[in-house]
DNA sequence: CAGCATCCGTATACGACGTAAACATAGCTG
DNA sequence: CAGCTATGTTTACGTCGTATACGGATGCTG
């Protein structure tokens, strides 16, 4: 009978098979991928063990329990966008322009924007945990964008009170604008006629009049050009004449 | 023994013990309380059903599931909104001056705030469910809120698009302010020292310079004035000058 | 009032969930 | 090889959402 590493039936996932399998950044990717997949409701810790060829309490060596690989999963959206950043720059120093803390907020929102749109079905983590975890306890990459971001403002000359109050209103309407430009519109997709792919005729015909003559203006989407109009409307009154 | 409607014990939630207990309000009266109690997390169909002196399962004629519950709380924090709205402006007629449309919007942009502020543990709600659910299924009064803010932007004259692009900002502005504004910042709220309050100890202290210095200031709060502030930046250029 | 349909809350049960605790085994260290 | 630590498994418990079947109360019809 060999008398050791048997073949046990479920011993799917990996190839290396025995054990050091696991590893938090493999769980982590495993389940952004399958909440990516889907959708959050999907995430347990059982599914996860299951995609893993792992038992559910494997996964406890790497995440403290359900709420901890929540923001694990907030981490890796932050890492990405840290990535993202990271590429786009590519490895020339800084750019120390005069004025160019506007421009590096931009592109902190676009490559934000662009990570939240890859992962739709994560953005109301962003949201969520956000709301339960207290600012010293969230992930070091959601930190390290915050310091990224006052970095930005403090070297432009803002003083704390002032760089705080550009930090929220940038924050709001990050955050604010990618969960509006997420909100699904559509009803019944494989509907041809627009107003019933909107599910129109489920409204009260009466009460709603003009929220149905605008509703198919109201799907499409703002883009990244919306995004950063309203940024720069915010960083014009909020700061050059503030 | 008595041979019928005895009093079993565990009748507790009403004085007219008999049959008609519960309906819709009263479900999500109670489901909303004890979320402003004791969080998002203690609502389940049984806490709910025993805080109000009935099983779980009688809840179900007044919503048809647990999501369906969520999407009443919503509602409910809707009509909270609309309470407020036409309270604060009267029996007298609508405000229809000339460009008053956007101290209407402002009007409904203050009156969530507030409403957000007083059920706090509940607006996570409002982000996770609004991109849960499709426009078209979004309670009724959620949805004749979209219909208020369309109503005035039509009659300020903006097409569709322009109106719906205004909405979009609107929302978003709205909603990530008070989303932001409600981030708990504070670690340890017994701690005298401020820095140990926020729990500044936790963070790596060489990699977050900037932001430990500047996390105090990040604890404040913009306030309605700063909500207020935001959205005219955010209509004057997104709109006058479009 | 009697009979009956209808409404409303209960009882019971099932499968999935998060996770505590004890355990077994793999691989390193000596 | 002996022993230690790291890693994954097993088992178990309590809670969750909810499908289904049921019984008693209510209100309509005669």
């Amino acid at each position: 009978m060999a008398k050791g590493s048997g073949n046990d039936p479920a011993r799917r996932a990996s190839d290396r098979g025995r054990y050091g399998r696991l590893n938090r950044e493999r769980v982590l990717a495993a389940a952004l991928e399958l909440v990516d997949r889907e959708g959050l409701s999907a995430l347990s810790m059982r599914r996860l063990g299951a995609e893993l060829g792992v038992e559910a309490m494997a996964l406890y060596r790497y995440a403290a329990g359900k709420d901890a690989l929540l923001d694990g999963l907030v981490e890796a959206l932050y890492l990405e966008l840290e990535e993202r950043l990271a590429a786009e720059a590519g490895p020339e120093g800084e750019d120390a322009g005069a004025h160019e803390w506007r421009s590096g907020l931009h592109r902190i929102a676009r490559a934000t924007y662009d990570v939240c749109l890859a992962h739709p079905q994560a953005v109301p983590l962003l949201a969520t945990r956000m709301l339960a975890v207290p600012l010293a306890r969230r992930p070091l990459a959601v930190l390290k964008d915050h310091e990224r971001v006052l970095a930005l403002l403090r070297e432009a000359g803002f003083d704390d009170n002032r760089a705080a109050a550009v930090f929220r209103a940038f924050t709001a309407w990050l955050l604010g604008y990618v969960s509006v430009e997420l909100r699904p519109m559509v009803d019944n997709p494989d509907e041809p006629d627009p107003a019933f792919r909107l599910g129109l005729h489920r409204m009260p015909p009466q009460e709603l009049p003009i929220l149905r003559d605008v509703a198919p203006a109201l799907a499409e989407r703002g883009g990244p050009q919306g995004l950063a109009a309203g940024l720069d409307s915010l960083l014009d009154r909020f700061v050059e004449a503030g």
